[in-house]
DNA sequence: CCGCCATTTCAGTCCAGACTGAACTAATTG
DNA sequence: CAATTAGTTCAGTCTGGACTGAAATGGCGG
């Protein structure tokens, strides 16, 4: 991969099928092709690129790399970054897998999750004043409603935690629940041993 | 909410709303309008409707009803049921929040993230070969696999957890944290002391 | 204030995928 | 074995959203 007099890059033919089935992933994914391309570019390209060489190193018209690249900044997988002395603004992509995720993750929640909650909170309101309502119905609804205030409720927290916490966590996988209160770890514990069998 | 003659349901307003909704929100899931719909239907529903109903219920067609009810069933989300001494298959929705929850993920997973997975693996092998490759490149492409790939096993791992557990687990949020082998609640018994002071 | 360059906005085109209605298959009943 | 009923398949239509090229906007140096 190296530059063009005019700014492109050729894309060592392993780049460009990662960048291609980035792209197309990005498609199953609800994200449109440009724009995961683009992201895709990025994230393998240590310098920042500027609008006009993505443009033309992926054939995508610059208008439309201007709006992915907005897009991009609202999803914040993408950053300006201005170098001394020029004028065009240059585009770099978060490098850190965690970080990547928990923003793709905040995006998601942002668009989809939290308008989610609103509409059915509204509608769960309206349906505690209509008495030609099956009261069983009424029960899914706040079953669901509760479900997934709690599920809101602990994103928020667990998205808080340093990352590299969130890290040590994950490599627990499931020998978490050994840690429980009242698990096997806690019960061997409390018991004065210290074995540490697993008990799923 | 109560049965018409020829099967069709009047909806209350409520419920109207909420299966409008849901479907809308459906379509910014990435799931279509019809299929979203007939869920929260469904979902809303005890009693197993029939497809008929449902079509005539939504004012959805027919054909619409069975593509999106075997789609349903594929995410295991919906499935039949037969009444003693009727034709008509009649189909019923999952009611348990954390089931829903994960059948949905085991098929976004299944769709989305297993087929990148192995396609990126696929691409990283090809780079292997790659003389012309810049090793920083390389490297990023690594990190990202790497990345998925624990993501991988450890959702692999979590989901076999029975749901209760996982319960447990999300009630404790952030606090999860205090158990790690060297978080605080761990160097407090360690030392012979037992408080629970938080350490986020 | 003019002209240039980078970026954004917008109207129009195009396409994938949702949805329909009609034709078809299969099962059941009188 | 016709007639009825349930379910599926499919060709065609419609629509939303991606993408483009051209025009508009917005600094900045001269």
């Amino acid at each position: 991969m190296h530059d063009h007099a005019d700014g492109a890059m050729t894309l060592s033919s392993t780049t460009q099928q990662f960048v291609l089935h980035w792209g197309e992933m990005g498609t199953r994914w609800g994200v449109n092709r440009s724009i995961a391309q683009i992201h895709a570019l990025l994230y393998l390209t240590q310098e920042p690129l500027d609008a006009e060489a993505i443009s033309e190193t992926l054939g995508i018209a610059r208008s439309n790399v201007s709006t992915s690249l907005r897009e991009l900044q609202g999803w914040n997988l993408v950053s300006r970054v201005h170098v001394l002395g020029e004028r065009r603004d240059r585009f770099e992509a978060t490098t850190d897998p965690w970080e990547m995720l928990f923003r793709i993750a905040d995006g998601r929640k942002r668009r989809e999750f939290d308008p989610l909650l609103s509409t059915l909170d509204e509608c769960r309101t309206a349906a505690a004043g209509d008495r030609s309502l099956d009261p069983e119905v009424l029960a899914r609804m706040d079953r669901l409603l509760t479900f997934l205030r709690d599920l809101d409720r602990w994103y928020e927290d667990i998205r808080h935690l340093p990352i590299p916490t969130i890290r040590r966590l994950m490599t627990l996988g499931r020998g978490i629940a050994r840690l429980l209160p009242g698990g096997r770890a806690a019960r061997d514990r409390d018991a004065g041993n210290a074995s540490g069998a697993s008990d799923a």
